[in-house]
DNA sequence: TGTGTAAGCAAGTGACTACTTGCATTTCTG
DNA sequence: CAGAAATGCAAGTAGTCACTTGCTTACACA
């Protein structure tokens, strides 16, 4: 059961880096250190093989919470947009090479799907939070506000490699500045959360694993 | 030469369906409705064959103009980016295929990101005249609220058919609600534009083919 | 009517694909 | 130490891949 987490991280390895057809059981077994036979005594096919790598592979990923009640947005989101934003670049070749897959291999797509799912709900309860306790004074949407954020981290870690230069700069400032623009979409002044918030230490940034 | 393109045409669909590695000569030739070997007596090889028809694919797309002073912005913005999430709909899978396809065919994703990089640059040239007319009156880097949008309209585009339900509802309203965000991130508010702006007929959207 | 050019067609090339089979080797276990 | 299980290795299968060759057909133009 050793040899088979090795084998399934090389797949996905191999299929972050070539995708669906351009992973042969070949480059596989090479990369797993293992006989290509081996691959297929313990998942009978390439797409079991790949499925079940995916599936292991998305189960890794850790999720960041958002504090349940915001204290000091500005930082808390912040922080999560970058965690979120590493997390994306980390894998932005597995993303890429999942995406252009959903058309054939639906199910891979389904799984990968639920780590942004996830995220994106943590965030619409955090906006509905900031609209509650009254820190966020301006009228909007959180599931559209969400998703803004999101996409721009998204098309961030997607897109700065191929075009660097549309992107805003420093690229490890970029989190903080999209974070620091919702904020004033929202309607979240500074003047707002002028109580001391430094003082409550929230456990946030939960890194589960990973 | 008409039947050049034809062949074009086929490849680009076929490579927006299977990806590189999927788009056979077989598959491309019988979109076109041609013999395999004709391709190969027009463009050499595959290779050759599917980086022509990127190129003569993305001369193809019609840029949305944003105008040079701004007047309404909240209809200008939302005009604009409505056109934008439009194209990338109509194009989500080849820009899925492509993106995917960028770390072992660079030229390909080359000549694909002269549209975004186009459309960032309209984008921030607008968003700096809104500053310097007064329109905007918040502070912002006109370059990470022009990738703030892009970035939504972007994940929208790609992510809406796997996971509709983060996405703002309905579909076609989306784009409207993301500028409409952006507007108050910067400080735009509908007082700041209180002149009578219907009556300026300024000749925006200027699409130009496709 | 003759000629050149564009295209189709059939067949085949060697390389690669996923996957199988049979057997030898190692390694662990009772 | 005996036997079972896991793994490697060599070989092979049928299919597909990009690409080539040789020949035929069809149509244009002079």
């Amino acid at each position: 059961m050793d040899r088979r987490h090795e084998i399934l991280a090389a797949a996905a390895g191999v299929f972050a880096q070539h995708g669906f057809l351009g992973s042969t059981t070949r480059r596989i077994a090479e990369a797993a250190g293992v006989n290509e036979v081996t691959l297929f005594r313990y998942f009978g096919s390439k797409e079991a093989l790949i499925r079940e790598a995916m599936q292991h592979d998305t189960l890794s990923v850790g999720v960041t919470e958002l504090p349940a009640v915001p204290v000091d947005p500005a930082r808390e989101l912040t922080v999560w947009s970058e965690a979120f934003l590493k997390h994306l670049r980390l894998r932005s070749s597995i993303i890429r090479k999942t995406m252009s897959e959903i058309e054939e291999h639906p199910e891979i797509g389904l799984c990968a799907s639920h780590v942004p799912k996830r995220a994106s709900a943590d965030l619409c309860v955090y906006l509905d939070a900031l609209k509650r306790e009254g820190l966020a004074t301006g009228e909007f949407e959180s599931r559209t506000a969400a998703a803004m954020l999101m996409g721009a981290l998204f098309a961030d870690a997607m897109g700065r490699d191929m075009m660097p230069e549309v992107m805003p700069q420093p690229a490890n400032k970029a989190a903080e500045m999209y974070a620091t623009l919702l904020l004033r979409a929202v309607g979240v002044s500074k003047k707002n959360v002028a109580g001391k918030s430094g003082s409550k230490q929230n456990k946030q940034s939960k890194q589960l694993s990973n």
